[in-house]
DNA sequence: ACCTGAACACCGTTCAAGT
DNA sequence: ACCTGAACACCGTTCAAGT
């Protein structure tokens, strides 16, 4: 049956991840599938497969825009109005709330593993060097006699250290105390700088 | 058919954890399935219900394991011989060992979340409250004039901090450097303690 | 060209029926 | 009491057939 051709490709594929977007938020990543998706938006299974090479394909699609929007959320202009140290603890309570506020899409991003593959898409990888390209900037006004590299791997070391407190209060079970994620995520970059400091004064 | 009664309860939940844990490491957590595990041991998938309430239970019970491997790998004996700095860096490196040993089990641990629970297995709890004592025990030392609520939360900061690289390279991707997870778990600890004392003395 | 519905090879879980 | 095999409600993916 069918030739229906009401939405191009394009309107298609956003149809479908907006559908997997509301899925993914409402039931989580467990409950997303290829059948629940294609009902959401009126179509059947099968028609998503001219849009998206397979499921790990519309999963990567959507962890872009995921990436996306956790760019955006991270205030790059308002952070720059302030001092280096307070624009660094800026962006790790930005990171925290849009992992408190995107708790499925956030997980998903980070939880999604491609199987042995040699792809990894290219726009993606842009997006994280241009999320380590935000938290090396102030590094390296408050570092300003350090290489490149070592401002490079502190920035990783700190977002790693960051990212550990979110996965770790993603899944519960972890801390008892609630508020505290904030606080540890706080006194870590605070104490690290300030041991770096220490470090290059010696 | 049947009325085998070859193994007893015990014997067949053991069996089919090894069984579980061998497909886990060379398939993956995707891949592992009752079914899978049932044709391993030479039973039905049914029977499995004999011994799991569900596959979600099976999960929590190899996370269990996993959990004990673990804390068995952070050596504390030999930490206790070591001044307090060294046996931190000792801990993170076991961590990232083990992680890097351990791929899938580890993931498995850190990345199954009960779907909206009450239960949260009580021993899973009472072995992260033993994983944090052992951090605690240095940073104690270390920091004798600080309160129990401190340490705690120094001993939660840094071991998310050393989970937080774990992560992040056990989904690679993330960094170009590829030894550079233990250099960055060194500083990180180095770093945060020593702005710590600083902040003591301030 | 676009879309569907059936088909295939998988899932977790239950449960009547067999020993 | 223990265990199975069929059944149920799901999966991702493909593809002949329809328009």
């Amino acid at each position: 049956m069918a030739r229906r051709n009401e939405h191009s490709r394009d309107e298609l594929r956003e149809m479908a991840l907006a559908a997997a977007e509301t899925l993914l938020d409402q039931q989580g990543s467990e409950a997303l599938s290829t059948r629940k998706i294609a009902t959401a938006i009126g179509y059947s299974a099968g028609s998503l497969y001219q849009v998206f090479k397979n499921y790990d394909d519309l999963c990567w699609q959507l962890n872009q825009r995921t990436l996306a929007m956790l760019l955006a959320a991270l205030d790059t202009d308002a952070a720059q109005t302030l001092n280096p140290g307070a624009a660094l603890q800026r962006y790790g309570q930005q990171y925290l709330a849009f992992a408190t506020q995107w708790p499925q899409r956030w997980s998903l991003l980070f939880e999604h593993s491609t199987p042995l593959d040699l792809d990894t898409p290219d726009e993606l990888e842009q997006a994280i060097t241009q999320l380590f390209g935000k938290i090396e900037q102030p590094l390296s006004q408050l570092f300003t006699d350090r290489s490149a590299e070592q401002i490079s791997e502190a920035a990783r070391t700190l977002w790693a250290g960051v990212h550990g407190i979110a996965v770790l209060r993603a899944h519960n079970k972890l801390f008892q105390v609630q508020g505290g994620a904030d606080a540890m995520a706080s006194t870590l970059l605070e104490r690290y700088i300030l041991g770096w400091q220490q470090e290059i004064s010696a």
